[in-house]
DNA sequence: TTCCAGGGGTAGA
DNA sequence: TCTACCCATGGA
């Protein structure tokens, strides 16, 4: 069956998926043939589906691959899920005006670009981005994909594509695993942590995502996740669509160092202050800056 | 062998 | 607030 979500204007749907790496971690898969953004989703009513969106003249088309039809509230359920990931709800008017003047940047995004593709659920959102810290994107790619592969529910028309794992599959998995199979590393902890604290209710992390929160209180809150720190907190506000921070990483100081300062060794300071102009848009200036 | 990759926690100042 | 040191993992 197939859904269709209506899109903003001006709006470039391949354009906004690849923005960012997220479209190569499992369970998201991307056809360029088809220019087709695939995930398996697990609803929740356990049921494990195929979803294959693709970009139509001002709406999202999805496709729902499933055997037996599906109840109105699963049809609701994944039209929601969709809209939260694509980032249809967000007025991304003011950061195009801002990038306006630069050539190179809105080159990049003055098309529709920029609604950077995130998960349904901030829990997956965290874990992957724990994943980032201290390795390389090739690593990551890969601890992501055996954290599905070997707790995710099936997709059962194949079995061998799987859904993220819920928190509760995640916390309720054999510690072992992880240093056998799953292989995190010393992320293994924190993860884990993560997923008791969601289940057990100490950390209501969803509850992040209802709009209209500070800034500054979601950082505080973000941080106080164990293995989340500056760059990881940041990378996650930018998740939740709060732009005003850079994250600082190897890969920000190399790029930034690199552009504005002859390759020099400059502070944290004076290479965030390259993007103080773009005040509430500093994330995505820098990200299409950067390329 | 050593270094380090899209860092972060902790102890100690 | 800042620094030194440690942390699993795998590639260079």
């Amino acid at each position: 069956m197939e859904i269709e979500l209506p899109t903003p204007t001006p709006y470039d749907f391949a354009g906004s998926v690849k923005g960012h790496g997220w479209y190569q971690l499992a369970p998201f898969r991307w056809d360029e043939s088809l220019r087709q953004l695939e995930r398996v989703e697990r609803l929740d009513d356990g049921r494990v589906v195929l979803l294959r969106l693709t970009g139509r003249p001002g709406a999202v088309r999805v496709t729902v691959e499933t055997g037996q039809p599906l109840t109105p509230t699963g049809i609701e359920t994944i039209g929601r899920r969709v809209h939260w990931m694509l980032k249809l709800n967000e007025d991304l008017g003011p950061f195009y005006e801002v990038v306006r003047p630069h050539p190179q940047i809105w080159a990049r995004v003055g098309g529709g670009g920029g609604r950077l593709l995130r998960c349904p659920t901030l829990f997956e959102d965290t874990v992957k981005t724990i994943c980032t810290t201290n390795t390389t994107w090739r690593m990551t790619i890969d601890m992501v994909g055996r954290l599905v592969e070997r707790l995710g529910d099936p997709l059962p028309e194949d079995p061998a594509r799987r859904a993220f794992p819920t928190a509760a599959q995640v916390a309720a998995a054999d510690p072992a695993l992880f240093s056998t199979e799953i292989r995190l590393g010393y992320r293994s902890d924190y993860v884990r942590q993560l997923a008791r604290e969601v289940v057990d209710g100490t950390r209501t992390l969803e509850a992040l995502r209802a709009s209209g929160r500070p800034a500054a209180e979601l950082r505080k809150a973000l941080l106080s996740i164990k293995g989340v720190g500056e760059y990881a907190a940041n990378n996650l506000l930018m998740i939740l669509g709060a732009y005003g921070q850079l994250p600082v990483d190897s890969e920000f100081r190399a790029f930034v160092g690199g552009k504005y300062f002859d390759g020099q060794a400059p502070t944290v300071r004076e290479m965030t202050a390259v993007y103080e102009a773009f005040g509430e848009w500093k994330f995505l200036a820098y990200w299409f800056d950067a390329g």
